[in-house]
RNA sequence: GGCGCCGUAGCCAAGUGGACCAAGGCGGGGGCCUGCAAAGCCCCUAUUCGUGGGUUCGAAUCCCACCGGCGCCUCCA
């Protein structure tokens, strides 16, 4: 079956096919390192991570690019105000965003571009546009002149003649514009507010580029033209997108990208997340209060990506027990999968795996239905475990492989498990042999007769954050989960 | 004012004209299992899908109105 995705060009759920069979070629929005990236941010490139692996899990090889704004107001801002270089300031939050990016279980793109590494490729573009009549200059700045771009502000369905200047531009951002919608791709002119942090010589003397210029520029050099799949949060429909769209395909004359894909926004105990109303959690945040990145991820990818999410510590709570459902049954799998009778093959779990996975697909298929894949995973979860409660160990040995091998492959999409397996405290050893010794003598104990020690045992364990299990084939421990 | 989205059980969240008299997760109640627990399983927890009309043989799903919440409208993922 293949894949269909909402486009926001059409505003239809449309069938995707790469333009190059098997292969995909992808951008998505990075982030604007001038401070750390908040959950919400990574709401989105979660939603992108997804896509990507279910991409991978169809087959196809993905060649996906994401760019790192390294130079706009809120980075210049920064640099000037703390009296650094533009390098300087960037460079730790380049690297905290990599820091979260791995421990979410992101899967890394091919191209991490900076912006301000491609400064000469973006003159070269503005260059083009001028040639070509799209673009003019007043006082050493550059502008877009939407007036000769016929297909101006169709992807946010704007009708151009009825667009009027906003409020945010009318204020101290004034520039010399023909057109008060005109948008600018060269920033030249005096500026001493932002010192000499982003200075770059250029045609028109020195300057910085328009913060629309680097994905345009980013992505020609890095991509086919048209690439396929052009993502990022709704926010950036317009204006980002829109004159994305119109510097690269005013400058080649040919279509940008194909699939325009955008993910709602997250809020935070149901308002806007954002930084500049300080309404917004980072992962650190989440991980000071002993919360684990598979549980942010698996709360972060549980509704559709076209949905708004309400990110609450109420719902990061469900999350963390779901994800501890999961690895139950993981672990419940592997311990009858490494059972006797290894060649036996009577039970359901082949079937059930095969239409787990049927569905699991099906609900991707239909523009990434997250919420109904994960529907999938959780049935097949009760049915194995119900089917392992019936059938003897010896009976379910082998196809116990085969259910492990589909859950392994939902969570090739779902990356929730493989991130938790990283996440399993490190015990020490003295620990780990003073609760051995413990749990042997609580199983001597029981043997005996003696509940009343065992019991006890058992609440030092606890106390000692040790949770005992009592199991056909002998007790097992493992460590408390948080509340 | 323009463009757009959402309102489904205690919470989160699928479903968007009949083929499921509304998936799944979390929580709650009862039961099985257990020495007791835990884990797991079984049953129950929305005769109903913001409200009111309408279309239709049939609507959570389409149309209209209203109520409530939200996003964007020039450098927010």
């Amino acid at each position: 079956m293949p894949l269909r995705l909402y486009n926001t060009l059409s505003r239809r759920v449309e069938e995707f096919r790469p333009l190059d069979d098997g292969r995909v070629s992808m951008y998505t929005c990075g982030p604007t390192v001038y401070d750390r990236a908040h959950i919400g941010n990574f709401r989105t490139f979660l939603s992108e991570d997804v896509l990507r692996r279910y991409l991978e899990w169809k087959g196809y090889r993905v060649v996906q690019v994401r760019n790192l704004t390294d130079v706009d107001d809120r980075t210049i801002h920064a640099a000037v105000e703390r009296g650094s270089s533009l390098r300087e300031l960037t460079e730790p939050f380049v690297e905290a965003f990599f820091t979260d990016h791995d421990r979410l279980g992101i899967e890394r793109a091919e191209h991490y571009p900076r912006a301000t590494d491609f400064v000469p490729e973006m003159v070269q573009l503005v260059q083009k546009l001028e040639a070509r009549g799209l673009a003019y200059e007043v006082d050493g700045s550059v502008y877009f002149d939407i007036s000769k771009f016929p297909g101006y502000g169709q992807l946010a369905q704007l009708d151009p003649g009825s667009l009027k200047e906003g409020e945010r531009a009318a204020g101290d951002e004034a520039y010399e514009r023909d057109d008060a919608r005109d948008f600018v791709l060269w920033k030249g002119g005096d500026r001493p507010e932002e010192g000499d942090v982003a200075t770059w010589d250029s045609p028109w003397g020195p300057g910085r580029p328009g913060w629309h210029l680097e994905c345009s520029v980013l992505a020609l050099t890095h991509l086919p033209q048209p690439f396929d799949l052009h993502s990022g949060g709704v926010d950036l429909i317009f204006p980002h997108h829109t004159n994305e769209i119109a510097q690269a395909e005013g400058a080649t004359g040919k279509p940008f990208a194909r699939f325009w894909l955008h993910a709602k926004h997250a809020l935070l105990d149901g308002r806007k997340m954002s930084k500049s109303e300080g309404n917004y959690v980072t992962l650190d945040d989440l991980m000071e209060r002993g919360y684990k990145p598979s549980a942010v991820r698996r709360l972060l990818i549980s509704g559709h990506y076209r949905m708004e999410l309400n990110f609450t510590l109420t719902g990061l709570d469900d999350a963390a027990r779901s994800v501890e459902r999961l690895l139950e049954f993981r672990r419940r799998l592997e311990a009858a999968a490494a059972g006797e009778g290894k060649d036996l093959s009577s039970t359901a779990l082949p079937e059930l795996a095969a239409r787990a996975l049927k569905d699991f697909e099906l609900a991707l298929d239909d523009d990434l239905n997250i919420a109904e894949a994960w529907g999938a995973l959780f049935v097949f979860v009760r049915e194995v475990n119900a089917e392992l409660d019936r059938a003897g160990p010896a009976e379910a040995a082998a196809d116990a492989r085969t259910a492990l091998a589909a859950l392994a492959s939902m969570d090739r999409v779902l990356g929730v498990l493989a991130l938790a397996e990283g996440e399993a405290a490190e015990v020490p050893e003295e620990k780990r042999r003073w609760i051995e010794e413990r749990v042997a003598a609580r199983t001597a104990a029981r043997a005996g007769g003696d509940y009343g020690r065992a019991d006890a045992i058992r609440e030092e364990l606890v106390a000692a954050g040790v949770e005992v299990e009592d199991t056909p084939s002998g007790s097992r421990w493992r460590l408390a989960r948080r509340g």
